[in-house]
DNA sequence: CTGAAAGCGCTTACAG
DNA sequence: CTGAAAGCGCTTACAG
């Protein structure tokens, strides 16, 4: 809209179509409690064709008290295809209901700052994002509606459980666990972590050793000969993610050690990309559809105000490829 | 916001501190023509706190006229790291002239029919998309504001021709073009394709191939099993991108063709995991940056209706790795 | 069946 | 310096 040209209102099609705004409302919302005639309802959608009117958002949600939008935040880096599907799920669950989908994609900690509430009025906030990190609580907090943690602490510890498991199932003895440099995801990391040292601790094997991952192939590959240097073969690597295990892969590689003879590494997501790893990248997948439903209530029940009950955890499953 | 309680308004505010809501306004907003006694100032600044006010946005845009919100529109297979530092940048001069950046990422075809509008009002809209994709140009339409292609033609076809020409550079002579399954980009490999057609008839070679490269490791190694048989070795391969890329590299391995030995393999993007390749990915990357400058001024000339200026061609640069 | 009127919450001329 | 009032565009009781 620019400065020039003023926009069309429902006055301006009730006018063009000789009838009041009332029954252009009523019209052009098929409002059912009103019964107009064909000949009038045909002169009101004509006109509102011909004049290209369509209503103004904002009026509209003033008037109504509510937006009926949904916000998703998320981290920029958290946009994978996996996610499509599961939000493909919630945006169809949500629409059944009257609600829309949106999105804040975090691009860094300083523009968040200055996103005062984004211009947006979600009336629920989905959070893929960590809400114990002050700075996105903050962001968080400003729009002042209900937050529903999609990723709660449920997905990190298992995630580091599992991959034990189904290695020391595959008589691998020696954990190691490939961690991250990125800030924004040490929490859920760190729970990644206590997982592993969790299992291993059932498992009574020695406790995992911990080795930062930098995301460049010298800087992987370097750290990799500082692990060989305290640790021989074998031993298994449960990776923070795929990511980090396409890092770890490729710096064994350059290393002359043998993946999964030698080393096997695991990773988690399952990325479109960890077939096409070299070798096939073994990793687990979350399952986040099987919570939906639970989730969709809780997101209505939210709306309106009242508190959200619990959300069971996230299932898991393994995909068995050649890495581990 | 629930249906309970109602909203803390700004008329509370000037209850609360005993004056008038005009006066709250001034303060809240720091209006340089009024000068307000500190008295007041912090009075009312402190009623504010205490009741939690902030401004109900669809009010204010309503009042404004306008919203200063820029919407990005793209779909999910987009978003890849690489645009973030874009984005960054985008929002970052964006925020200098008091507009504010959101999303729109597309799910499927038949969430865009669902969203009227989304329920946003964006004053001009940035489509990474296919805008002539009519699905996509009728989702986009709908918000009646100008649509600004960051993603014009102009990458398709240079991206194709950088491909050939560093590849005859190196004294490759036979090309062939791996093409995605995928349909919603079929617009952009095609122009990529026929930059490899014209930088091939530049350098007097025979045409391309095309082989389309389905995206899952059988059917990727079928897809070269099948290029073999009716092209035998040495030639280049230009994939669609880096995704393709990773596909190919791992038929080619599956199928025991040496990279870049035998084949060439050049992709495009330079996705983060490119250099964790095997071997390392050889790529194009995209500058857009450096055509922001003029992006930005097209957005503030479309949300005063004006018509937007053309913006230069996105400069390429190879990013060399081994496996071209 | 249709229209005049109120009101959502905000900002900003305008009058004092 | 401060307040009463208008108006952004919409929907929906309410009266006819």
């Amino acid at each position: 809209m620019g400065t020039e040209q003023r926009r069309v209102t429902s006055e301006d099609v009730a006018r063009a179509s000789g009838v009041s705004r009332a029954t252009v409302s009523y019209v052009l919302n098929n409002d059912s409690r009103q019964s107009i005639p064909p000949q009038t309802r045909e002169k009101v959608l004509k006109a509102a064709q011909e004049l290209g009117y369509h209503p103004f958002t904002p009026a509209r949600i003033l008037r109504a008290g509510h937006s009926r939008m949904v916000l998703v935040v998320l981290q920029f880096e958290q946009v994978d295809p996996r996610l499509a599907d599961d939000l493909k799920e919630l945006e169809a669950r949500l629409a059944a209901h009257g609600f829309t989908l949106i999105w804040h994609v975090g691009l860094h900690a300083s523009s968040e700052q200055m996103h005062p509430s984004a211009n947006l009025t979600p009336e629920v906030i989905i959070s893929y994002v960590d809400e114990h990190d002050p700075q996105m609580a903050a962001f968080l907090r400003q729009f002042h509606v209900p937050i529903l943690p999609l990723n709660d602490e449920t997905s990190g510890l298992p995630v580091g459980k599992a991959q034990v498991e189904y290695l020391v199932q595959r008589n691998w003895r020696r954990m190691i666990f490939a961690a991250p440099e990125r800030r924004d995801v040490q929490r859920i990391a760190q729970a990644r972590l206590e997982g592993v040292r969790q299992a291993c601790a059932e498992a009574v094997l020695d406790p995992p050793i911990v080795q930062v991952v930098p995301f460049s192939r010298p800087a992987a590959q370097e750290a990799m000969l500082k692990l060989c240097a305290q640790q021989s073969v074998p031993y298994a690597i449960c990776c923070y993610n795929d990511e980090i295990a396409f890092a770890v892969i490729a710096a064994l590689t350059d290393t002359g050690i043998a993946v999964p003879q030698d080393v096997a590494v695991i990773g988690c997501d399952d990325i479109p990309l960890a077939q096409f790893s070299h070798p096939p990248l073994t990793t687990i997948r979350f399952d986040i559809t099987s919570r939906l439903d639970r989730f969709v209530e809780n997101i209505l029940i939210s709306s309106q105000g009242k508190p959200a009950e619990l959300v069971p955890p996230i299932s898991l499953s393994i995909i068995r490829r050649v890495s581990a």
